[in-house]
DNA sequence: TTGACTCAACATCCTTTGCTACAA
DNA sequence: ATTGTAGCTTTGGATGTTGAGTCA
């Protein structure tokens, strides 16, 4: 009936069972201790199955219409797992009432019928399936409070009879409608043969076991270790010591070596004898009190008397150490290990497949109670130090009861409960030795398979371990025993088995090797005979170190080596090839058929590789354009290796010979893809390349540092907003209410103020209030509603296009603005088509794909942009060939586009450099100073015209602010316009938390003073939201700008009947202008309307200017502008620069950044971000 | 009883130079 | 229209390892 074989009942296995003796003392140091947990760990799996079940596990289980293995195994661990008490109860009732289980089973039998639900493939309807599985879900709801609640481990009754009978009852299974014997009847059929399946968990969890089993009992012993030095404890057993023996293991300088040793063997033996009278079994964990009165009586286990051995010992004066074999829960699985039950291994509870009784018992019978008869080898003795040779002296006065036979102690067999696989020695200064290899017969080719230091992390791990006991404070006593005990182990006898001798270090055989090993001499150390008669066979074994390496051409090619012309044809031996699928298709479509074997190669076939030298000062690459450099010997002479990341963007720009150096391989699903890691060029170009991408990487720092400042700048300005906000609205004065607020408008979505719903604004708008316009702005726009989504990108340049069609106070010349920039669109487009119809600019190779030298076509492009205009659309047109060449990027590193961008001078690399180097110097300043100019709010193209606007003459810039000063002194500086000159007074007088000194401060900007934003004209708004909230215009633009997309989403509407804003506005009130306000409130006053007016006009000159051969434009402006305010300090002209040239001089070094940024980057920063509302960095703010 | 052998199930090694959608 | 880049998806056969089971 059971398919899955359980051996037969054989005693617990001996390397997995820890000696009886350390596990008495052990338990001490192991219960309670991370093994016990872990044991807990590996007994709560026996709750899984219910959660299992519901997956209905693995049909190849549930097999055969006698098969009663997969179904009485699962439904019996669901039944233990079920109840979660299962296992207790019987361990209560020994042995486990047939009957309890059935009921439980029966109890449980909705459980069990899943449990037996048939494999997957077989027509079965499936017994309310749902209902099952979520009954066996819910019963397994919590398994981790299962495991809290009760299922205590040691309660469970592992009982070899009590399991039997536990597996072999489960009457529900029997009750089960056999949708087993469906599917799997193979009739006489041999049933298959089930293999136990260990998980990598569950191996891992042993091996995790072990260690931490292997540290509890390592501290024991060392805790033991320290007791034997108790004064009390010696006190007590010196007295046992007699003179003579006294005598004999005193060391007497002035005797002969050899009687000296002769006398300290006799003196140790005759102690050995003193003390006999050590009874057998274990002993109960105790504490140093106990280990006190123990040593007082002198009754107690072998291993008690060996540590008092060695206390005695000490007493007397004799180095010695405390020697215990560790028996650690084994990491390995054995065959022989009694599986307690199978538990499904399905998604859930991968890697638990197994709950091995031996294991788990291993964990139980820690308990002094379970002790049984002492085995016949020790697992604690003394070694004394013999001064006289020098060397170790092994004393097991109560086991093996030998003195100086160290190969006695280990046990035979692997007998249960004794394995020795860690011999541990602590001396009294507490320093441990791993002293193994003097006590296993054959440590290399069996202990070392059962020991964690198998493996080189094993090893590491166990050197660690060590080291934490070591004190070093005998150096030349352990180099002693270290070389004793190498020597000991180069001397092991060759292995004679297969088993031994697979994995062994110092030997081989022919069979063992693997696919890329070899035996570069056949010599023969030895033979190794199997079977008897005519199945004898004779198998030489050879030296590991007569093993070599082989390897493929190609893998020496990645170590950096090739093989030889003249051995290529001559590989050491032939392997199957194997070729992944891709190159397989590859090689189908390419014709080329599949290779069926690759040749490997020795090292000493091979030499260094050499790479091909540069030609005429060109690095000679391979088919794929590249230079292969998997080491850096591989590197073609005269060339260099620049491994900095994008780099090629600078050696592109420079236009200089390089190749991406492959550096590795990536393996992915459909093929192999080279890892390109930097650029080889000559070694004359590195200087100029690296520097050209430290510049590179400059301006990309800098654009990461304005990010940031910009981030902050919106941090500040809305939590400034607010703090405005909400002073603003707790002094509105009553009267003032009556005014057309736009904030009581909102709150009472009606012209009439309400002003209790002046705070319902600020809570209501919490979220909004963070916007741009934050308070500011037309209800309507600010809150969306769910009719209307928040994100409609098209809105504001619908908006913003209304603006310009009839702008309040600057019509003309955003008219004109607005133009212009369709203009140079156009010129944009169309010249763009230009370098297009001569040829496409080859595209940028991408790591692994060849380098595409720029055609001369692609030159004279170039040298076309050169002359071209920088405001023209031939400079524009031209831009993208640049900027496959990357001359923008040079400045801001970036490859986008930019349509005002201006000319780069033309000149070459020098001369570039030499200029970048001040834009570069100058985009610092711009870069802090960007986000002042971003005050207008705008579309970009309107930015960029205002911007550009923004450059006028100093005498009409004078002239300007003059008057904006006047104006400003009239009229609020910042805040929203509402209807009375007073309350706006009132709003702009508002003190704030935050002056501007302190953002300058925070972002190390200038920031100029609020303005006025309109000018002398009155704003009515109730003019403005006379018709309620308007909804803002969804219509299909471009849609590419982020900030109008913002804008839109802000814009969404609450209203009940929203009408299109800017159609109401009668060109006085646009949004534009609540904008600026709002701007305003946050000291970056945008320009005057009339300034805007003038702007246009400067642009123009400006742009007329450059045409006229400014090759820099930007350098211009800026230096034309800059200077009074670098020089001048404060004052130029006799105006306020910080009010107005400041804000001039931002414009035009927008201007210069603009060129420099792609259009992205050109956000105004005002405008609130759409990711703002989910950053949580900004949440603080709201 | 032990070890060799086979089987089964995984784990690991070996291989060794794109494509596409989308955003700018 | 062009170009840069993120993301895609995680091969699959051979070999090696380990444990179960059988047999000599």
């Amino acid at each position: 009936m059971v398919e899955r074989k359980r051996p037969a009942s054989s005693p617990p296995l001996g390397p997995g069972q820890p000696s009886s003796r350390l596990r008495t003392l052990g338990a001490t140091a192991i219960s309670g201790t991370p093994s016990s947990s872990v044991a807990s760990r590996r007994v709560h799996p026996v709750n899984l199955p219910l959660r299992s079940l519901g997956h209905v596990a693995a049909p190849t289980r549930v097999a055969g219409p006698d098969n009663g293995v997969g179904s009485a195994t699962k439904p019996s661990a669901t039944a233990v797992g079920g109840s979660g008490s299962g296992l207790k109860r019987s361990a209560t009732s020994e042995p486990a009432s047939e009957s309890a289980v059935r009921d439980r089973a029966g109890s449980n039998s909705k459980r069990v019928r899943v449990g037996a639900l048939p494999p997957s493939g077989v027509v079965r309807p499936q017994p309310t399936p749902a209902k099952a599985i979520e009954s066996s879900d819910e019963s397994d709801a919590d398994p981790d409070s299962d495991d809290e609640d009760g299922v205590n481990w040691e309660d469970v009754d592992l009982s070899r009879q009590a399991i039997t009978d536990f597996l072999s009852s489960a009457p529900a299974v029997k009750n089960t409608p056999a949708p087993l014997s469906i599917t799997l009847s193979g009739k006489d059929k041999k049933p298959v043969r089930t293999v136990r399946k260990i998980t990598r968990v569950e191996r891992r969890i042993r091996w995790e076991t072990h260690k931490m089993h292997l540290l509890c009992l390592l501290y024991h012993v060392s805790l033991r270790n320290r007791w034997c030095n108790s004064q009390e404890v010696k006190g007590n057993l010196s007295s046992l010591v007699t003179q003579r023996i006294r005598k004999l293991l005193i060391d007497n300088p002035s005797d002969q070596p050899f009687r000296r040793s002769q006398l300290f063997l006799e003196g140790l033996q005759a102690l050995s004898d003193v003390w006999n009278f050590i009874h057998k079994g274990g002993d109960p964990p105790m504490n140093y009190k106990q280990f006190v009165v123990i040593s007082e009586r002198c009754k107690g286990s072998r291993d008690i008397g060996a540590q008092l051995f060695c206390s005695m010992l000490r007493s007397i004066g004799v180095t010695c150490r405390l020697v215990c074999s560790l028996q650690p829960l084994p990491f390995t699985f054995s065959s022989k290990e009694d599986t307690l039950m199978k538990i499904p291994a399905d998604g859930l509870d991968k890697g638990i497949g197994y709950i091995s009784q031996t294991w788990l018992q291993n964990f139980r019978r820690n308990v002094h109670d379970f002790r049984q008869d002492e085995p016949d080898w020790p697992v604690y003795w003394v070694e004394a130090w013999s001064i006289a040779r020098r060397k170790w002296i092994a004393v097991d006065p109560f086991a093996t009861m030998t003195v100086g036979k160290p190969s006695f102690i280990e046990p035979q067999l692997r007998v249960a409960g004794n394995m020795m696989s860690y011999v541990v020695g602590f001396e009294d200064d507490g320093n441990c030795t791993d002293v193994t290899r003097r006590y296993a017969h054959a440590f290399i080719s069996k202990t070392r398979k059962v020991r964690v230091t198998g493996t080189p992390a094993g090893e590491i791990w166990w050197n660690k371990v060590m080291a934490l006991f070591a004190t070093g404070a005998h150096p030349d006593r352990q180099q002693l025993e270290e070389n004793e005990l190498r020597d000991k182990t180069l001397h092991e006898p060759i292995p004679k088995s297969v088993k031994d001798l697979k994995g062994h270090p110092l030997y081989v055989l022919e069979r063992d090797l693997k696919r890329d090993e070899a035996l570069k001499t056949l010599r023969k150390c030895s033979t190794l005979t199997n079977g008897s008669g005519k199945n004898r066979k004779v198998e030489p074994i050879y030296r590991r170190e007569d093993v070599i390496k082989l390897r493929s051409i190609r893998n020496w090619l990645r170590l950096g080596r090739t093989v030889k012309p003249e051995e290529e044809s001559k590989p050491f031996k032939y392997v199957k090839a194997v070729q992944l699928p891709g190159t397989k298709l590859r090689n189908a479509r390419s014709g080329l058929g599949e290779t069926e074997v690759t040749g490997m190669y020795t090292e000493s076939q091979t030499e260094l590789y050499v790479a091909k030298p540069l030609v005429n000062g060109k690095l000679v690459k391979n088919k794929f354009g590249n230079i292969e450099l998997f080491v850096e010997s591989m590197l073609p002479e005269g060339a260099v290796h620049l491994p900095q990341k994008n780099i090629d963007k600078a050696a592109r720009l420079l236009e200089v010979d390089y190749a991406c150096a492959i550096t590795d391989f990536e393996y992915r699903r459909l093929g192999t893809y080279a890892v390109a890691t930097g650029i080889v060029v000559a070694k004359e170009y590195k200087e100029a390349v690296e520097t050209v991408h430290e510049m590179l990487v400059e301006a990309q720092d800098e654009k990461a540092t304005e990010a940031r400042e910009k981030k902050a700048l919106k941090m500040w300005r809305r939590f400034y907003q607010k703090i405005r906000i909400l002073e603003y609205v707790g002094r509105i004065p009553e009267e003032e209410e009556d005014t057309q607020h736009p904030m009581t408008m909102k709150a009472s979505d009606s012209s009439k103020p309400v002003a209790k719903g002046v705070i319902e604004i600020v809570e209501v708008d919490n979220e909004d209030l963070g916007g741009p316009r934050s308070g500011f702005h037309p209800v309507s726009e600010e809150l969306g509603s769910p009719e209307n989504p928040i994100k409609k990108p098209q809105s504001l340049k619908h908006r913003l296009k209304t603006l310009l069609a009839s702008p309040p106070h600057s019509a003309p010349a955003t008219k004109t603005t607005d133009k212009k920039t369709a203009k140079s669109k156009s010129a944009t487009t169309s010249t763009k088509a230009k370098p297009k119809s001569r040829k496409t600019p080859a595209r940028k190779t991408r790591g692994r794909k060849a380098v595409i030298e720029p055609s001369e076509e692609e030159e004279a492009v170039e040298s076309e942009d050169t002359d071209s205009n920088p405001f023209t659309g031939t400079l524009r047109g031209n831009h993208r060939s640049r900027n496959h060449k990357y001359k923008y990027n040079f400045d801001a590193d970036t490859d986008d586009d930019d349509d005002t961008a201006t000319s780069d001078g033309g000149g070459g690399f020098v001369k570039q450099k030499q200029e970048n180097k001040h834009t570069l110097r100058r985009s610092t300043r711009i870069a802090t100073a960007a986000p002042v100019k971003y005050t207008f709010g705008r579309d970009d193209d309107l930015i960029d015209n205002d911007l550009i606007e923004a450059q006028p003459g100093l005498e009409q810039e004078e002239k300007k602010k003059k008057k904006k000063q006047q104006e400003n002194n009239k009229k609020p500086s910042g805040g929203f316009f509402v209807g009375s000159g007073d309350s706006s007074s009132e709003l702009s007088d508002a003190p704030s938390n935050l002056s501007d000194a302190e953002y300058e401060a925070l972002v190390g900007v200038r920031i100029s003073k609020p303005k006025s934003a309109f000018g002398d004209k009155m704003y009515d708004s109730s003019k403005f939201f006379r018709d309620g909230s308007v909804k803002p215009h969804d219509e299909s633009d471009d849609g590419d700008d982020e900030d109008e997309e913002e804008e839109a989403g802000d814009g969404s509407v609450q209203s009940k009947s929203p009408v299109k804003m800017f159609d109401m506005l009668d060109g006085v009130h646009d949004n534009w202008n609540l904008d600026e306000v709002d701007y305003d409130t946050n000291g970056f006053g945008p320009a005057a309307e009339n300034e805007n007016a003038d702007a246009t006009v400067n642009d123009q000159e400006i742009a007329g200017n450059d045409a006229e051969g400014h090759s820099d434009h930007n350098i211009a402006a800026a230096g034309q502008l800059s200077l009074p305010a670098g020089e001048g300090g404060e004052t130029a002209g006799g105006f306020l620069i910080d009010d107005a040239t400041e804000d001039t001089m931002v414009d035009s070094n927008t201007m210069h950044r603009k060129e420099q940024t792609p259009k992205g980057d050109l956000s105004p920063m005002l405008f609130e971000d759409p990711e703002d509302r989910d950053d949580p960095d900004l949440d603080w703010c709201n």
